[in-house]
DNA sequence: GGTAAACCTGTACCTGGGTACCGGTTGCAA
DNA sequence: TTGCAACCGGTACCCAGGTACAGGTTTACC
């Protein structure tokens, strides 16, 4: 048997801190590994790929919960499809559009304000000739998503 | 004297919470209202309007830290311009632009997933021909923003 | 066999923006 | 005047995604 790599090394390599690891460990997002005699944490190549793989997810908008949702899915697949990934993915991918349309909106309304000169917040808020749309903004509602 | 607005109307005006309030102010970014004999809070129609820019700025991108800021600067502004708001409104512009610009990345990488059927992230990882750029996204650091 | 670095577990803390709960007052109307 | 809703201050808790610290073991090298 390989004698593996040590928490050290794999954190080092994926760029994690090791107390990342042991807290992805606790959520299920990584297996544990093998341990050496004296308890040691042994790394397979493989979890250097899982992490690749979770800081993808994570990167594409997927919370560890999700995250783990997927992986667990995956570990227990006999050659069907993960359950949902796809569907999963086509949400996010919404979710990810309305983001954008959402920052748009506000990059709009950012340069208008910019493009302005805008002086002091208060005063424009009560000045008609102010481009910042403070009630639209408001009413907005804040995290954008069409999300529960 | 105007008897004012207590702060239940306060926050159903402005589609807050009561605590939200007391949170403000304690955050210095709603001043300190006057109050009854008894105590309680009385504030006049400007902590609604106080409340509308708040909100507005926050969906331009801003942090309460940095909101309380600009008030505080206008509070004590006389006829001169808030110090910096031109010049956070343009960082703010620049920070919006990257993250529109990394969720345009994350969009690309999504949709290729979606229309490259992608079944199971584990396989796709060690499969040549999965279109997620796995090593890309880990790299790109994850919190876009040019920031600090 | 000594010693320093790396590692272990468990628990507490961090950020940001609030929200909830508690026991005790006030305000207002009938 | 009595009753109940609204309010008060203070403190604790929520979310996600980690990070830090304390105090004790193990590993690796000389």
């Amino acid at each position: 048997m390989s004698t593996g790599l040590r928490s050290g090394q794999v954190a080092e390599v994926a760029g994690v801190n090791i107390q990342t690891l042991r807290y992805y460990e606790r959520r299920g997002l990584l297996a544990e590994p093998e341990r050496s005699n004296g308890g040691h944490r042994l790394y397979g190549e493989d979890a250097v790929t899982a992490l690749r793989v979770i800081k993808a997810a994570q990167r594409l908008g997927f919370t560890l919960e999700e995250v783990a949702e997927l992986l667990e899915a995956g570990r227990h697949r006999h050659g069907r499809p993960v359950a949902g990934l796809q569907d999963r993915a086509t949400a996010k991918l919404a979710e990810v559009d309305a983001k954008i349309a959402d920052l748009t909106t506000i990059r709009t309304a950012l340069a208008a304000a910019v493009e302005a000169g805008c002086d002091d917040l208060t005063v424009c808020a009560s000045s008609a000739c102010c481009p910042i749309p403070f009630t639209d903004l408001a009413e907005e509602n804040r995290h954008a998503g069409p999300c529960c």
